[in-house]
DNA sequence: GAAATAAGTCAACATGGCTGACATAACGGA
DNA sequence: TCCGTTATGTCAGCCATGTTGACTTATTTC
């Protein structure tokens, strides 16, 4: 099959293929499309390069998981349920739906397929009885750990590969791209229960 | 409604809330599950952190672009089609599907809708007459422009927040989460057509 | 005791993935 | 020129995962 590599091997740029009602607007003297940019900010066409960049890391970081996933008849949803049961157990239920910013209905599904299948255990919480807090068993934590272990190695090496002090950019990056008003939602989920204890035991 | 904030400030973190089972076993000396890990590199807590971290980028990052698509009966789906179209203009159908690894099928639906509307024109190819070439319409620009605007402030604030060097430490670490064999052709695809003629003209 | 809250459920629907099968047009080499 | 391959499009059906709306149950809180 033919590929874009091809394509421009043979010198056969996008570019240089003139399209049919061609009255091409030319760029103005900015050649931003007329927008002013701060000094120091970056273009909008390194702006779009960085919006492309994240597509194709984001595509490629969820497709491990997601081949793993496919044995065991569970999609991404699963997956998401899964991972922040099992970092963040003792979670409820409507912290879990604020996390993923789906319905509840939606939530419920999957949910209960992890249930149902074993992998995740409910308890009714000790303060507030109506709350079910969300606990991984052993095989819920296995199945966790296998799906993050490429996810994780995939991190490790572009850390490498971004250079020194890559991790400490990149955590105020990314805490930059999240919505101000859920930063210090985010935060507190992100440090809750780093290490829980194991309810789930035998599992 | 309750949330994890709420409880926290109740002093009711999920570490302290003590599950069923409790056999819980005791981490070992190293702390991280028995693994080894070479000096220097993250910590498997500390990677796990970033995938968290990336997961609610990616959320808050699609959002804004989400909600405009609604008004005009659109998707997710349509946003990245007419992305690629709007910036590597002229590209063919088999590199949208080698972009997005959807098959023909899926694509065919989104981008038909896209044709019909009016957002998007084909070109036979010049040099192959098999190949549909890709184009936006003015109209179609248009839209690509409104809905990429969100995210190149969010973008351009994150990087400003990620302090002086960010943006070299951000393309490396991105372009290092993307699957070695792509990454030629993403590259490839990154540099085709930048700045592209208009054939839509009036579109 | 009444209102509010956490969770679960039923039903129906939309989007956007998938597979499989097949059609058409155009290219390219024997 | 003919044949195999390629690029694209299409029909049909299925599945995963999101949505809205309405309602129930248990429990907490005022």
């Amino acid at each position: 099959m033919t590929d874009l590599n091809d394509r421009l091997a043979r010198g056969e740029t996008a570019a240089e293929t003139k399209p049919p009602g061609g009255k091409a607007k030319r760029a103005g003297p900015r050649g931003n499309g007329g927008v002013a940019r701060r000094r120091g900010s970056p273009s909008e066409a390194k702006l779009l390069e960085f919006a492309e960049l994240l597509f194709f890391a984001y595509r490629d970081f969820t497709s491990d998981p997601d081949a793993i996933l496919k044995d065991f008849g569970f999609g991404r949803a699963h997956h998401r349920v899964l991972h922040f049961v099992n970092r963040h157990s003792g979670l409820r239920v409507a912290d879990l739906l604020d996390i993923l910013t789906i319905t509840k209905q939606s939530l419920s599904r999957v949910l209960k397929q992890l249930i149902d299948k074993g992998y995740i255990v409910q308890q009714a919480g000790a303060s507030d009885r109506r709350e079910r807090l969300l606990f991984p068993t052993g095989k819920g934590r296995a199945l966790a750990e296998r799906l993050a272990a490429p996810q994780s190695v995939r991190l490790a090496e572009a850390l490498k590969g971004a250079g020194p002090g890559a991790e400490a950019v990149l955590r105020r990056f990314l805490e930059a791209m999240i919505n101000a008003e859920e930063r210090p939602k985010v935060s507190s989920i992100m440090h809750s229960s780093p290490a829980p204890l194991k309810p789930g035991g035998k599992g």
